[in-house]
DNA sequence: CTCCATAACTTGACACTGTCAAGATACGCA
DNA sequence: TGCGTATCTTGACAGTGTCAAGTTATGGAG
């Protein structure tokens, strides 16, 4: 019997998850002040104290949600990747193309993974899926990095770009002078960069 | 006659300013979360519920403290076009240095005014100085728009670039997997732009 | 000069919040 | 069976935003 008129007990290890359920859904519809432990508590049906026990504070939750935000983003751009061509310029429009999927179909947990909150950056699963992110960027930058060069060069050019892209959207920004013009895709934007594999002859800066 | 049929108390109109500056002052210090309009009302020396009096509610002191944040933001990019070259790509260079340089020296602020924060958008201060920041990068930008094109081409090309350079420096996501590593210049990620001035026929897209 | 309308600010209250301490409960295991 | 412990509850406290009502001083009308 796992359910029985006084609650105690009964969710095992599952109350951690519905409390980040509870939690992404307040940030979904209320913002991320709007975002309260108590009221996690109350959408998961357990008492006022009870995301305390599990998360520390505050800070332990919003830390949590950014951890499954990141992993949700990894797999955005796993999954574009993997249905993409080969060709390293095809994967690099593959990875921005899950980015952006990702910011416009999860636009709470995009603006919040990257606005600067107050989070607990020694956390092992928040580290490990950010890491994991940035090793997906990385690995598909490879190919147009120079071998005189740094990574971070191709790296930086080609996220803040799809970063960049991707926020100004999502804040309207851009809109703002002329309503009606439509947004010209990003792989117009990214047509404009100087990106070349490494043993191609065409570079020349 | 004076002035105008307001201003009435020994603060005048001074209390107003002061409690935007303690604002600005426990952002800077204590980060966003941090900020309660009761601290500030005790930094400015007045009872807890004046700052309620003059910006109506917490939102409406987040919004004047980002309307002060975007009028020091288009500051900075003026001043650096003013001293800069007029050739139209010294005046790029220029803007991003202001941007950058205001980025580094407001980080708070900086971080502020894009986290997406619950403002008041139509706030007449606000969006007039959001609108003015916007208008240097459009003006700035306006000598490489093609005839057949949206300016906002350019622009978002521009501006995604900058904003994403600085946003990724301040949160640290790029240093991350390799800390020795100097983050190679602006100006050198610039010039992986395909920027052409719109008589130049070195453009071929 | 008096007087007073009103802007500027204070006082007080209420509901809500995070966080901690201490208690209660049930499961795993001996 | 009985106990230890992880899990959850209860209760309390200080701090918060926000509203209503009270207070004060200032500029102008008479």
């Amino acid at each position: 019997m796992t359910d029985s008129p006084k609650p105690t007990r009964k969710r095992d290890g599952r109350l951690r998850e519905d409390l980040i359920d509870a939690g992404v859904a307040l940030l979904r519809d209320r913002g991320a002040d709007g975002m309260s432990l108590r009221e996690c508590a109350a959408i998961a049906g357990v008492s006022h104290a009870s995301p305390g026990y599990h998360f520390g504070n505050l800070k332990g939750l919003k830390t949590a949600i950014a951890a499954r935000a990141f992993r949700l983003f990894g797999d955005f751009m796993l999954e574009f990747l993997a249905k993409a061509e080969r060709a390293p310029k095809a994967q690099i429009l593959a990875i921005s193309e899950g980015y952006l999927a990702f910011a416009e179909a999860h636009k709470e947990l995009f603006l919040f993974m990257f606005s600067g909150q107050d989070l607990d950056q020694t956390d092992p699963d928040l580290s490990a899926m950010s890491a994991r992110a940035y090793q997906i960027l990385r690995d598909t930058c490879a190919p147009f990095v120079k071998p005189d060069s740094h990574p971070e060069t191709v790296e930086i050019l080609v996220w803040s770009l799809v970063h960049g892209y991707a926020q100004l959207m999502l804040t309207g920004k851009i809109r703002k002078a002329s309503p009606g013009v439509k947004i010209p895709a990003y792989k117009f934007l990214l047509d404009h960069l100087n990106l070349s594999l490494q043993d191609d002859p065409s570079s020349s800066s």
